[in-house]
Formats: C-alpha cells, structure tokens, sequence
RNA sequence: UCCUCAAUAGCUCAGCAGGUAGAGCAUGCGGCUGUUAACCGCAGGGUCGUAGGUUCGAGUCCUACUUGAGGAGCCA
C-alpha cells in the first residue's frame, strides 16, 4: 500500500475520502440508544430502504441498516438534495447512504428523523421485489428465504437467536463449562435411536460389494460406515471425565421422515455434562441455564421482545416474566400416571404406566396442570435410552424431560449409569454389541463418577422465547423432509 | 408414515346453486407542502397447482398425483 511513490498528494486525498465514506457510518441502534449524543448533529447513515412515501416535493423513506429492529424516517425536499427525482422513485429493498441533520420530531410517531442533505443510491431494487409493505403469510416467506431477513419478524427472530446463542456461551463459562467440540461424523453405528444421515464418498451407482453381496464399506473414505451425528452426548462424556464441566453446541443431524412444526433434519444442540453430579443437580442447572438465557435476551432486545408480543403471540411477555419468577415444576412420571389417570375423559389416548407420555398428556401437564415448565422424571427404564441410571426400585431410570407450554419438550436428560456392571448388563439386556461401545465402558472402568447431563433443542428455545410456532421459521435455511432449498 | 384441510393476479384473499374471473395491496403514470401499512385518479397484470373424468359447458363436481399447512407418531 506505501510502496506507490508515483502517487501524489491528491491520490491520498482521495483514499482518505473514500475510507470516510466508507467507516463513519454510524449504526441505527446507536442513533436509537443515545439519541442525545447525535442530535441536531450531521450523521451518515447506510441502509435499506423499508417503506418510501413521496409527495410532489418532499418525501419520507424508512431505512433499516440491520443493527437495530426500528426504522430510522429519512425525510428529503426538492432543492435540498441534488438527486430529488431519482430519490423520490426510490422503492423498498434499495440501499441507500444518507447523510444530514437528526432532529427531534416532537408529536410524531417516530422520536426522531433525518433532514436529508445528500442520498447516494447505492443499489437499486429491481420492481419484481416480492416484499411489500404489508404482512405477508409465513409459507410465502419461506419460499424466499434469502429475502425475509429482511422483514421485521425474520429481523426480530434472528437477533434473538443470535443474542440467545451468546447467552449460552456466557453462562457456561462463566460457570467454568470447557466448550467442547465434538464430530460432527461419527463411526458408531448404534449411537441411538433414529435415523441417521450416511455419510459416504462412494460411488452410489457402482457400490462395490463383499462376498455376501453387502456394501463394502471397508472401501468407504473412513474405512467404515459413518453417520451424521445425532447426538455429541457420548463423546462429551469423556471430556466431563477430564474436564469436569462442559457442554457441546452444534449441529444435530436426523433422518427421521418427521413432519410436524416442531422437528427439523438439521439442527442445533446444546449437551452439558456434569461430573460429580446428580438428576437434581442437573435439573438445577437446566432450570438457571434457561432463566439465564431468557433474562438475557429481554434485557439486550426489549424491541424485538415488544414486537413478539403484539404481533405473535400476545401472552408472550407474562409468560416469559411468570418463568423468570417461579420454580419449574417437578413430579415424578408415576405421579403424572396418576394424575392424568383421573382426567382420563380427556385423552384420545389411554394413559397406562409403562407406556411414553402422548403429547396430548404432555400438553395437558405443562399447560393446564403446572401452567409453566415442569420436569417429569423417573421413567420406565423400559422406555429410554440404555445409558439412563437405574434407580433403586430397578425399574424406573434417573432420567428427566422439560416440558414448556406451547413448545412440548425442550430438554431431555438423565444421569448417566455410572456402575459399570449395570451399564453391561442393561447393554445385554437391549441387545447392544459392548464391543462397539468399549471407549464409553472404560469411562466407568478408569475412576468413573456419578454424572449427568441434557440435551437442549436450540430452536425450541428460540420458539419458546419468541412465540413462533413453526421451526421452519427459527432457522435461517431450515432442512426438513423433502425440502433443503437454498 | 397416517389423518384433516388447502392450492385463483407478484402478495393477501373473494368467486355464492356448474354459464369461460374480481377486490385490496404491490408496480407504472398523473395529482397532493409532514407522511408514517399515507391519500386521490388512471393503467398494465391470471392457460384458476398438474393430469384425467362427468357435462352442451368446470375456478366450482369426481379421481389420481404434486406442493403446502395443521394434528399424530418419533424426538430436541
């Protein structure tokens, strides 16, 4: 960059020009947050246009430039900018530079708005934009997801997620948590139950094949057969065994042929995993963590959180304050057997001990028994996963589900079996191959601890928090059955 | 995978008992000195999801398929 010596004074000029052009935009939260701090001052300000209203010889334009919810109100009048005419056939979805005078609007619905002293268009929107100035149906939006980050509700819900993913950072580590990352491949085959998504560099139209006539991955890229993971639990099991504390967060991978508003094929995962800890110390972590995140977002973006209640869902905001403020319910699943028992009137399923919970019972527990979160624990061993500790009675499992009103489970956990000869004779008992699992049985083997640990569905929290009923519209390019467009 | 519902203009929808399509918004043009989902006037824009069938005639009735939504199962 210094080695021009043929460029002279007036090159630099103009690179200094350019670099201020380009850096002393300042951001729409900012203007928002500290208004004071700009008024009756000349500030520049790029962004998209969101909504243009022109009369003969003014007009107003909404921009947003992304770093706030709200739209700052440009105003613009003949004579005043050199680009009126051009300006004034602006339409929503062009970007557009600004610079002029913040004043105050006393009365208005906006607190303030720019004077508009000079608009550079920087990319004009073609007239086909599909995005208009009303509300538009979330199928549509889907079906253009490279645009709806552009509308207010998409807006809202990606900084959501964005501020709750930092939440979760922040309250493991500052509780001493070691952020692991676990593959996203994995070599073993009985991870658990669910399909899994194969993972494979052979040539599909031409599979070679052993002497019985099956596939020979042995010819495979990893030698074997691989998956997708659908869970990074076994892996960061080991690493509690050093660490301690820790959690994984990342992607998630299922086959499963799900269709309903709650299931995605590719989602995201949050696993802690605890040494030296036990069901109730696991639930009390699971209860602070999502106090935590939910406190976290309503204090970073009280916008975002207002625009969900008015426009979501309009219990939203009691409902979120009622979490912060109460104790998470806890029964046993036997007592909840019992309890839903005597509403049996109610259920299109019968409710019989041994048997999973239907999410018609689950629903029920959630929102007309406890009318916040609950923790159902102890369940039929028969019914969960092998790792699951068994409790004394030898036939229930130290095992716990979060159910939240509106959303159905959004964790599922246990303490982990820690004695090794339970753990085999469960493997046995289930038919699973100990071989396959040898890594994971040495844990027990070289100085194991009581543990436990969860997994929670990070778009369930965002539906929880935002109100939004349908996953699709919690992930940026949601990958579902028959569908993984863009 | 099962059950239910839906598919009409770029979007949101209407289309009543089968008689070959309408509105609002968006867009274009014109008007308007403070708008805020601005307003007023004019204009362009549709092989009614696809393929069959019934009928003199199908957006409308029947069948299949496709896509989407809601619910169930599975789960986070």
């Amino acid at each position: 960059m210094f080695c021009g010596t043929t460029a002279g004074k007036g090159f630099w000029k103009l690179l200094v020009k350019e670099l201020m052009e380009r850096m002393d935009n300042v951001a729409l939260k900012q203007i928002f947050r500290e208004p004071g701090k700009y008024l009756n001052q000349t500030v520049k300000v790029a962004g998209w246009v969101r909504t243009a209203r022109e009369s003969k010889t003014f007009g107003f334009i909404e921009i947003n430039d992304g770093s706030f919810f709200k739209n700052l109100q440009v105003v613009y009048e003949e004579g005043k900018i050199d680009n009126f005419k051009e300006v004034s056939r602006l339409t929503a979805g062009s970007s557009i530079l600004v610079e002029g005078q913040l004043v105050e609007t006393p009365g208005a619905k906006q607190p303030f708005e720019v004077k508009a002293a000079r608009i550079v268009i920087e990319g004009l929107c073609a007239l086909d934009y599909p995005l208009q100035k009303k509300r538009h149906s979330f199928e549509f939006l889907r079906t253009i997801a490279h645009l709806r980050p552009r509308t207010n509700t998409f807006s809202a819900v990606f900084r959501v997620r964005s501020l709750a993913a930092h939440a979760i950072h922040t309250f493991f580590q500052e509780r001493g948590f070691v952020y692991v990352h676990t593959p996203i491949i994995t070599g073993s085959d009985c991870e658990g139950a669910g399909e899994m998504f194969k993972v494979t560099t052979l040539d599909l139209h031409e599979l070679p094949r052993n002497e019985q006539g099956a596939v020979d991955f042995s010819r495979d890229f990893f030698g074997k057969e691989t998956n997708l993971t659908v869970s990074g639990q076994l892996n960061v099991e080991t690493y509690c065994m050093a660490f301690g504390k820790v959690y994984t967060f990342g992607p998630t991978f299922r086959a499963e042929n799900s269709n309903t508003a709650r299931h995605a094929a590719e989602f995201w995962m949050i696993e802690p995993e605890i040494a030296f800890a036990d069901l109730k110390d696991n639930m009390e972590l699971a209860e602070d963590m999502l106090k935590y995140i939910i406190n976290y977002v309503m204090e970073k973006a009280p916008e975002e959180m207002e625009f969900f209640n008015s426009f979501v869902d309009n219990t939203l905001l009691d409902r979120l304050n009622n979490v912060l403020n109460s104790d998470f319910g806890h029964i046993t699943y036997t007592e909840a057997i019992e309890l839903l028992k005597k509403e049996k009137d109610q259920f299109q399923y019968p409710v019989e001990w041994g048997c999973d919970l239907q999410t018609e019972h689950e629903r029920y527990l959630t929102e007309k028994i406890f009318k916040k979160p609950v923790f159902v624990t102890d369940y039929p061993k028969g019914i969960k996963a092998f790792y699951m500790r068994l409790n004394d009675d030898g036939r229930t499992v130290a095992a716990m589900d979060l159910l939240v009103p509106g959303v159905g489970e959004i964790i599922g956990g246990s303490q982990r079996e820690e004695r090794l000869n339970v753990l085999e004779k469960r493997m046995d008992e289930l038919g699973l191959c100990k071989e396959d699992y040898w890594w994971y049985l040495d844990l027990r083997k070289y100085g194991g601890t009581r543990h436990a640990g969860f997994g929670l569905g990070f778009e369930r929290v965002i539906m929880y928090i935002t109100g939004m009923s349908n996953i699709r519209d919690v992930i940026s390019f949601p990958r579902t059955v028959k569908s993984a467009d863009f």
